[in-house]
RNA sequence: GCCGAUGUGGCGAAAUUGGUAGACGCACCAGACUCAAAAUCUGGCGUGGCUCACCCCACGUGCCGGUUCGACUCCGGCCAUCGGCACCA
């Protein structure tokens, strides 16, 4: 029996129990269903839900309930990114041990989860700070050691003084640290780096693979691969026989143009190619770029400054003297350090020449050239001797050819990205698993001894240093080659390692014996569906695509992608902007869950909007849903005695009221069945949702002629087409109904294409294009039948009169129009 | 500067292949029910015009132009907003 008014807290808490007791969504390793994996990105731990964690989980349980219903093996599974700064921060205010604050957060925001009535396969949960994960962290690690893709070593990394950690590059905004927003700076530090850069051409190929991303992130992605083609010319140092100056660049066209030659700063020979009476000058352009922070470095307006070395190169083509500058807007991490200066071609070198006045040669030409105005477009060459008059294209090639045959040059491609700097000086994270013994220098940890458990024994409220290092029990260990004393790496590794491969360990997450095993990792991967915010279209989705090709090389799995199709949701916004503590703009997911129930927020959060989209919280949206709720269960408890759940009836028999309801039931199970599958519509899918409703308000108007058939067969439909967004409703109603099966194990309905249509339609009647008539018609008429009617109407009639007929068009089953003069 | 996305009523938005622009909802307005209110139900709701009750006419999907019997949809050229990359040679 269903209760007459409908209270979702109690119903659902109800349920919630029942669900948490039977864990009913694990996913079968062995079932002989096609696979389907729908997998959200997993959430840090911060303490509770906000909405956009409702959004993302919302979206993903959607998909996976309706792949459920329609005859899938549904992988859906959960957990948590649980290493990083904020438990270590959290930890030094409240004086508790980050592991403790974690595990607390993780079991409040468990709680919200399965409030939210997520079918997720809860025997899969994967936390990453826990040693039964990052002992796999670490495993997986000294794979890519043995293979050669981690790496140490001594470079100028990117320093955020507040978090007190070495960051990746990936990890700098705008030259700010992506946690906290202060400015980062540079340090020479010596760190583990993992070499992703030996995949740039493949995760470049690969973007073309992914069929299933959007084009945002995809360019975002070739944007931050930055592949360019170009040439390295190597120039001879007039004043030192054995120094040559190898410079990148995309212009080889215009080398003989060239005027001047630039390094960075840092450049590594600057020392060398500095005479004595520019030594001093040059030393202190070199403080100053220094101290300069990222951002002010970054600064395109910057006025351009630099001081010459004193040396001077000899450009081969021309043999022309060209004296060496340092300036800081050559950079030493791309290319080669070193910038080739043809200021006539560009429009960098042509500011800073104008300003220390050296030489304009000009060496192409083109329809738009201004004499003394700086030329960067394509044209011909001229001023080149044997390349005369050849295209900028051609050139590129022919001169580049040249310096190669000559033994002073060669094509190159650059890439923009860098390798991922992995180490962090924190304590909350994997340790790396590596120890420096005085014999044997650089050690990998042996297997057999992980995981390198975290200390316990440190003090978090130390400055400058790691916390990690006051622990006395960590520090020393014996070298696993020689069984000297030696001293462990005192860093732990980037969260983006534990997060790169936690969706490779829910396929097998409870093996203890290997990071997954290899044929079931096989079988449910890639990830058919991933769900998740665009913040990550670098961070998080490059380095995975990285680790699934490394792991792939490392002979752990067989495929090349991990997640065939993404949808990255919009932001939840509240009065225009995103909702954020700061702003005090959040919404509660447990208020709402109070008020409202989880129903409610679910079906809110997928209506306004397509996933994809930005989201406007707004209350009043909130009560909308909530009545619209409320109004489908009243239908059922009004009708409840009607209800047939075993109904039968044939169309042929049926009365025109009757069948316009049937029609209607297909056509919504049609509509909503293709907007899900056409790139998880949910706005549309629930517009349908009322229309349906609104059409079976209509049918059950007045009470005396109602087939209980049709009927039932109509509402059944409507519980099991809303049942993947509104869980705890329709599973209540379906019960209630006396039904043995919960509704989501119920299979998804199916419809007739030719009852998934109207009977009739309306005919579009246009006299040069402009509507005068509307006509309600069979289905099907032939194409003179429809003209005939059209011009046997009156409005037409009027319309045409005193003119001529030059044509008609007739589309079938929509229109007629008429064309006169 | 380069690249990507977006642009439709007061608001969120919808619209297979070009074929009724504004579905569905929010807000608002009116009516029913009520002593009253809430809830619920019914209806209305782009702009302007007219000889104004429901008819009719014109305009209307960021802007300008084109193709077409017909354009939110296709083509060309712009503009604006958001996002990514960027002294990258």
């Amino acid at each position: 029996m269903l209760e007459k008014e409908y209270f979702p807290q109690k119903i659902e808490k109800k349920w919630c129990e029942i669900w948490d007791k039977e864990n009913p969504y694990k996913a079968d390793n062995n079932s002989p269903k096609p696979k389907y994996y729908a997998l959200s990105m997993l959430p840090y731990p911060s303490g509770k839900l906000h909405m956009g964690h409702v959004r993302n989980y919302t979206i993903t349980d959607v998909i996976a309930r309706f792949k459920r219903a329609q005859g899938y093996n549904v992988l859906h599974p959960m957990g948590w990114d649980s290493f990083g700064l904020p438990a270590e921060n959290a930890a030094i205010q409240h004086h508790a041990n980050p592991q403790t604050w974690t595990l607390d957060n993780i079991s409040y925001m468990k709680k919200q989860l399965k409030m939210l009535g997520l079918s997720i396969d809860w025997d899969r949960e994967v936390t990453t700070c826990l040693p039964d994960y990052y002992k796999w962290t670490q495993w997986l690690f000294l794979q890519l050691y043995k293979k050669g893709l981690a790496y140490k070593k001594t470079a100028p990394v990117n320093w955020c003084e507040h978090c007190a950690t070495v960051l990746a590059n990936e990890q700098v905004i705008d030259g700010k640290c992506w946690r906290c927003d202060s400015e980062v700076t540079k340090k020479n530090l010596s760190q583990w780096f993992f070499k992703i850069t030996d995949y740039s051409q493949e995760l470049l190929d690969d973007i073309e693979k992914l069929k299933g991303w959007g084009d945002n992130v995809k360019t975002m992605q070739t944007n931050w691969i930055g592949k360019s083609e170009g040439s390295i010319l190597k120039f001879k140092v007039k004043e030192l026989d054995d120094l040559e100056i190898p410079v990148y660049t995309t212009r080889a066209d215009t080398a003989f143009g060239i005027t001047y030659l630039v390094v960075a700063p840092e450049y590594k020979d600057i020392e060398k190619l500095t005479t004595p009476e520019n030594k001093e000058a040059v030393e202190k352009y070199r403080q100053n770029a220094k101290k300069l922070s990222e951002i002010e470095r970054l600064s395109t307006e910057r006025i351009k400054t630099g001081v010459p070395l004193g040396t001077h190169i000899i450009n081969p083509f021309t043999g022309r003297v060209c004296p060496i500058w340092v300036a800081d807007y050559a950079l030493v991490d791309y290319g080669t350090g070193a910038v080739m200066a043809v200021p006539y071609h560009d429009e960098r070198d042509f500011d800073f020449a104008k300003k220390y006045n050296l030489p304009l040669v000009q060496v192409i030409t083109g329809d738009d050239f201004k004499e003394g105005e700086v030329y960067v477009e394509k044209g011909k060459l001229i001023n080149s001797a044997q390349f005369d008059g050849l295209s900028c294209e051609e050139a590129k090639k022919q001169i580049t050819q040249y310096a190669k045959d000559n033994g002073f040059g060669d094509f190159k491609t650059q890439y923009r990205l860098r390798d991922w700097l992995i180490s962090r000086q924190r304590y909350w994270g994997a340790p790396i698993p590596i120890v420096y013994c005085p014999h044997c220098g650089e050690v990998a940890v042996d297997e057999k001894d992980l995981p390198v458990l975290l200390p316990t024994d440190v003090d978090f409220s130390v400055k400058g240093k790691s916390p990690i290092e006051t622990s006395k029990s960590f520090k020393y260990t014996i070298c696993p080659k020689c069984g000297a004393r030696a001293v462990r790496d005192m860093d732990t590794m980037d969260t983006f390692v534990c997060s790169s491969w936690y969706y490779m360990r829910y396929a097998d997450a409870r093996n203890d014996k290997e990071c997954f095993n290899r044929d079931i990792i096989n079988k449910w991967l890639p990830v058919d569906q991933y769900v998740g915010g665009i913040e990550h279209a670098i961070l998080h989705l490059l380095y995975s695509r990285f680790f699934t090709k490394a792991l792939r090389d490392c002979g752990l799995l067989d495929f090349d992608e991990p997640f065939s199709n993404l949808l990255t949701q919009g932001m939840v916004l509240k009065d225009g902007s995103k909702m954020s503590k700061s702003k005090g703009n959040t919404v509660d997911p447990d208020e709402i869950y109070q008020n409202y129930g989880a129903d409610t927020a679910r079906l809110f959060i997928l209506s306004d909007s397509p996933p994809a989209r930005d989201f406007d919280w707004t209350d009043a949206g909130v009560e909308g849903c909530y009545k619209f709720i409320l109004r489908v269960y009243r239908l059922f408890s009004k009708f409840q005695d009607k209800i047939k759940l075993n109904y039968s009836f044939d169309v042929k028999n049926l009365n025109k009221k009757d069948e316009t309801l049937v029609r209607e039931t297909h056509i919504s199970i049609k509509k909503i069945t293709n907007d899900i599958e056409n790139e998880f519509q949910f706005n549309t899918v629930i517009s349908r949702y009322r229309e349906f409703t609104n059409a079976i308000y209509d049918y059950v108007k007045s009470e005396n002629d109602i087939n209980d058939d049709v009927l039932s067969f109509a509402l059944l439909t409507l519980l099991k087409l809303i049942s993947p967004v509104c869980v705890f409703m329709t599973q209540e109603i379906y019960s209630s109904l006396g039904a043995k099966n919960s509704i989501h194990d119920e299979p998804w309905a199916d419809y007739d294409e030719n009852l998934a249509k109207t009977s009739s339609l309306t005919l579009i009647v246009q006299v040069n294009g402009k509507i005068k008539d509307k006509i309600e018609v069979e289905q099907d008429l032939s194409n003179s039948e429809l003209e005939q009617i059209a011009k046997n109407s009156a409005k037409v009639a009027d319309a045409i009169i005193d003119k001529q007929i030059v044509k008609t068009i007739v589309v079938p089953n929509k229109l007629v129009n008429i064309v006169v003069k």
